[in-house]
RNA sequence: GGUGGUAUAGCCAAGUGGUAAGGCAGAGGUCUGCAAAACCUUCAUCAUCGGUUCAAAUCCGAUUACCACCUCCA
């Protein structure tokens, strides 16, 4: 039985999806200002593989991951940039969607975008001003955090002490506003020459929480299963979204809180973020990374731990991977030769280590447990390619369920040893024939050339085989 | 000041009371003409101090260090 930790109780739950089968989940997106970088794309890759995980429990997901597509920093960067907001976003977002694809990362079923969403938008807002839990000042539109009886329950902060302004990033012209300093804004007044829309209280804005609460009550439902995003957005975002939703709908939001732990970097481990100024680029990283070792390399940490990002870890990524696809490989190649039928015990270990996996996974998705068990299956296929006589449905059995194992953590494995080429063939023939003469000295000559074209030759008792670097 | 998290071998990391999974790197070996690939063997008493217990990395207390959040952040 799969459970899950929910931010909200501190304590790892059994999973219940309200319908049977089905789950709602909404993640919070970036901010399409920029590149995304290696912080942003964690927690993409973390909750995908959460979906993935979860189709393959036989789960139907239905995945919501929104863009923010206006605020503060879009409206700086596009006049930066001498472009339009909507023009900054559709750039981003172009790139957000390339970034995510090269690390295997699946569209979202949907992905909204506050701006496209302007009139729920304000008939949200409108309905909180109706109930008493907004009010409006100078065309700004204000939550009243303090009315909402379970404000803080998130994030196990209680209100009386937040220290005001402890990040200093609020205005003083925005505190003299508030009715109370923790209030927080739900539509902003538009300032000469910004994007804007019409709206009750004059032109404006939406502010930053209220697209999480609008998108995911209209595109999923008032209550949803899984809430996910960052632990940087547990306060104020998370806790202000369940404000404003439950105030709205008289329901609660969300049932299951997930939230990912940060990407760090440097000898301290720092947070990486946009404004540490301490960030890689997906875009720059891809350039020298493999983005399956990039995607490995996230994947394999559970989604609530820190990644520490260093070229050692991903140098460490890379050979594990390797090894993997290297024994996809081997399996591939001893296919050629394998009798019909297939092996029961090997049958029989596979939907053991199937089962295994599940458990372990099953756990708050501890996926160091789960590639663990990939390794022992991996060393189980090699130990059964070593036989004399191996089966082709066996074989394939192994294959398949690497492949299946593999791809929850977004990696797509698939045989190198297929490629055909005459002239390759030839070289070979002429090495083996140099071999037995034992003109080894040739038969070298032969190797290093095919190495230096990307060819690796490799000598085993089924005769010799070779595959791209 | 409030809140939360982390501390296990050179590195990554599992582990929630019974004498430390797994991976990388390293060392030795098997196979090979030599390689490659793979396999085998080898490599720690768990930040510190104190307590509870027959028994603790695991529970309790204290200490230290680091990280994060407190209305910009994934």
């Amino acid at each position: 039985m799969l459970t899950i930790y929910n931010t909200l109780t501190r304590k790892k739950e059994a999973f219940h999806p309200i319908h049977e089968g089905v789950v709602n989940m909404y993640v919070c997106g970036p901010t399409v200002y920029n590149y995304i970088h290696i912080g942003n794309a964690r927690s993409a890759v973390a909750f995908d593989t959460v979906r993935r995980y979860l189709e393959f429990k036989g789960y139907k997901v239905n995945y919501v991951s929104n863009f923010t597509d206006v605020d503060d920093k879009m409206i700086k960067e596009a006049a930066a940039e001498k472009i339009t907001v909507p023009q900054l976003a559709d750039k981003f977002i172009k790139a957000f969607m390339e970034d995510t694809t090269a690390l295997n990362i699946e569209p979202a079923t949907m992905h909204p975008r506050p701006t496209h969403e302007i009139p729920a938008i304000i008939d949200f807002v409108q309905r909180l001003i109706d109930r008493g839990y907004a009010y409006e000042v100078d065309g700004d539109v204000y939550y009243r955090a303090r009315k909402f009886k379970d404000y803080g329950e998130l994030s196990g902060q209680f209100i009386d002490d937040l220290e005001t302004g402890a990040s200093q990033h609020v205005s003083a012209d925005e505190v003299d506003k508030k009715e109370d300093p923790i209030d927080f804004a739900l539509w902003k007044a538009a300032k000469p020459g910004e994007i804007h829309w019409q709206s009750p209280w004059g032109e404006g804005r939406p502010g930053w929480h209220i697209e999480c609460s609008v998108m995911s009550t209209k595109y999923l439902a008032d209550t949803i299963d899984i809430h996910a995003g960052g632990q940087d957005l547990e306060f104020p975002h998370h806790e202000n979204e369940i404000a404003q939703s439950e105030a709205a709908t008289g329901k609660k939001f969300v049932n299951y809180w997930m939230h990912n732990g940060f990407v760090t970097i440097g000898k301290d481990n720092e947070k990486m973020s946009k404004s540490l100024h301490n960030f890689i680029t997906v875009h720059e990283i891809l350039k020298k990374v493999d983005p399956q070792v990039l995607r490995f390399f996230m994947a394999t940490t559970q989604y609530r731990r820190p990644i520490q990002y260093s070229q050692d870890n991903l140098t460490d990524a890379q050979n594990n991977l390797s090894h993997i696809q290297n024994t996809y490989d081997n399996l591939a190649y001893r296919l050629q030769d394998a009798a019909e039928g297939t092996d029961p015990a090997v049958e029989k270990q596979l939907a053991d280590f199937k089962q295994k996996f599940t458990e372990v996974m099953d756990d708050d998705i501890n996926v160091q447990n789960g590639i663990a068990v990939v390794y022992e299956l991996v060393k189980y296929a090699n130990n059964y390619l070593d036989n004399e006589t191996v089966h082709a449905d066996a074989i394939k059995g192994i294959q398949q369920l690497l492949q299946t194992l593999l791809s929850i953590f977004g990696v797509k494995l698939s045989a190198h040893t297929q490629i055909d080429d005459d002239q390759i063939k030839e070289l070979i023939a002429k090495r083996d024939a140099a071999r037995a003469e034992k003109n080894f000295a040739l038969s070298d000559k032969i190797r290093d050339d095919l190495k230096k074209q990307g060819i690796i030759i490799e000598d085993t008792p089924q005769g010799t085989r070779y595959r791209k670097e």
